[in-house]
RNA sequence: CGGGGUAUAGCGUAGUCCGGUUAGCGCGCCUGCUUUGGGAGCAGGAGGUCGCAGGUUCGAAUCCUGCUACCCCGACCA
């Protein structure tokens, strides 16, 4: 059991925020709302990054990279946009600093004004299609299928580490399309890679659908997204992708002649995913023991420990584990042989299952005698002594269970967590008792949204898209409705 | 932006009400010896402008005034 560590059971987010920060993934900075990210925790976002760059690729993406700034007067080219994020942009306006006459140290220079401010972009649609605008001419030019890697800042109240936090990291794509299908088909397409990617890589379960009007992404004709359920019940949005229709095409005016030489404006997407995912990592497995990797995203996923007393221990059981760690790095596994001697084999069984390293490794005086090795896995906690003949097998076998595992036990957890609510009082009910996603009816109206948004704070996380349709009653105005909804208290 | 709270060593804190030795303790850190199969033990040691700026006083971490930063609860959000 880990020292001075909060349990989930004690305080949810205590644990968490624990977690984050003992783990050694990432701590608050010295700038408000904004974190560092510490090499063990970036090694997990690098893995992420790399499984879904190739994923874009194989769907026909190339990445290129867009301006930090975006001029002042782009922003309001797209009205609901605009509205979207104005109360969370960073603005500059000075571009030159100078020594305080009065001698108090540096200040910003007023006569280095800007003539038109530039905004830190919250995202990057507007100067992405300022810019598609002189790239498209033809239908010979499309389709456009970029995405890019950056940073973006939304200038959040308040903020929790990788969750919501003033800058964050995150890639975005943006399409451009000659019809209205394709760029449907295209958004389809991404929430799908996005799902796909949460499943088989964070082993975190997703319900996939589309969002109300009142969640939709500002300036977006429909939001596509995926969901996971956390831990404590809560829902969290880990990835969306956006139809915008003609939007951006419209408020940018950018239009192609097609085959029949007339002039037609573009159809267009957006998708992202952030560093939030990291957060929805460690809500999805960890325990309070410490963090638990699903192997797949493991910076270290096996550690080795060697227990001894005398140097020629030490040596003789290097000897015998180098073939071994030689062998797991031709599998390609990712292996730490810890032998340092400045910390005690205990001392580092902590260490590696707090920072949930999937397989541990142990050999000592005994197993030299009988040809064994300790084998202990992360997300069971459990131990076994095996015979060193065939453990590399064994340890490939077994990376492959503990990822299937993690995304059985979170299958699970999430089918005992989805009611259906047929009353208010029931609805109610649930939210205070259990949480979870509760599938409801709803009349469709953005009213009802709010009014139930406003009594019980549950938000409608997403309609399933291709969801069993059954007529029904509204849990909240009683009014007909075709299909059930998926509600839940969230992130 | 409203309401509440906190600021003392890298981290966590005692002391503040009621001013008075050298600001104490735990973790961590350094040195040495003994240890090493689930966060070792003992001994010694380093580390503090008590958030900042004024004021009261013989004397301020402690009292007064102003400022700043951070945390929690709300409204807003990936």
């Amino acid at each position: 059991m880990a020292k001075n560590f909060t349990s989930r059971k004690e305080n949810y987010s205590q644990w968490y925020n624990e977690l984050v920060v003992k783990a050694d993934m990432a701590e608050n900075s010295a700038v408000r709302g904004c974190m560092v990210i510490k090499p063990y925790g970036y090694a997990i976002w690098e893995k992420m990054q790399a499984t879904l760059d190739k994923m874009f690729k194989d769907t026909g993406h190339s990445n290129a990279y867009f301006p930090l700034f975006i001029p002042k007067s782009f922003f309001s080219r797209e009205a609901s946009h605009v509205e979207g994020f104005a109360k969370e942009c960073a603005v500059v306006t000075h571009y030159r600093l100078k020594n305080d006459p009065d001698g108090n140290g540096i200040i910003v220079d007023e006569d280095a004004k800007l003539e038109e401010e530039l905004i830190v972009r919250p995202t990057s649609e507007t100067i992405i299609w300022d810019t598609y605008k002189n790239w498209i001419q033809s239908y010979r030019d499309l389709p456009i299928l970029v995405n890019q890697w950056a940073n973006v800042v939304r200038w959040e109240m308040r903020t929790r580490i990788f969750l919501r936090t003033a800058e964050f990291l995150w890639q975005e794509g943006h399409t451009a399309h000659a019809t209205e299908q394709e760029a449907i088909d295209e958004t389809i397409q991404m929430m799908n890679v996005y799902a796909e990617f949460a499943e088989n890589f964070l082993a975190m379960p997703v319900l996939k659908g589309v969002k109300s009007p009142n969640e939709r992404f500002a300036g977006a004709i429909e939001t596509y997204c995926i969901e996971g359920l956390m831990q404590d019940g809560k829902a969290l949005q880990a990835g969306t992708s956006h139809f915008l229709g003609q939007n951006f095409a419209k408020a940018f005016d950018v239009q192609y002649l097609n085959k029949e030489n007339k002039l037609t404006y573009v159809w267009s997407t957006s998708w992202g995913v952030s560093t939030r995912l990291m957060g929805a990592l460690v809500m999805t497995h960890s325990d309070d023991n410490g963090l638990v990797l699903p192997p797949k995203l493991a910076p270290i996923q096996v550690a080795i420990i060697p227990i001894y007393k005398k140097e020629e221990q030490l040596e003789a059981i290097s000897e015998k584990l180098a073939p071994v760690i030689a062998a797991l790095k031709e599998k390609g596994i990712s292996v730490k042989y810890d032998d340092r001697d400045t910390y005690k084999p205990g001392w580092k069984f902590n260490e590696y299952e707090f920072k949930g390293v999937p397989v541990r490794l142990a050999m000592g005086p005994r197993d030299m005698e009988n040809g064994t090795v300790e084998v202990a896995r992360r997300d069971t906690l459990t131990k076994e002594i095996l015979p060193l003949e065939g453990i590399i097998e064994h340890i490939e076998k077994l990376l492959e269970d503990i990822q299937n595992n993690l995304f059985q036990k979170a299958l699970d957890f999430r089918t005992e967590n989805i009611r259906k609510a047929d009353s208010w009082d029931e609805f109610k009910d649930i939210l205070e008792n259990k949480k979870g996603f509760i599938l409801a009816h709803w009349d469709g109206t953005p009213e009802t949204e709010q009014k139930i948004k406003e009594e019980s704070k549950a938000t409608i996380r997403l309609i399933p898209v291709d969801g069993e349709m059954e007529e029904g009653k509204c849990i909240y105005s009683g009014k007909p409705s075709k299909q059930r909804v998926v509600f839940a208290l969230s992130y």
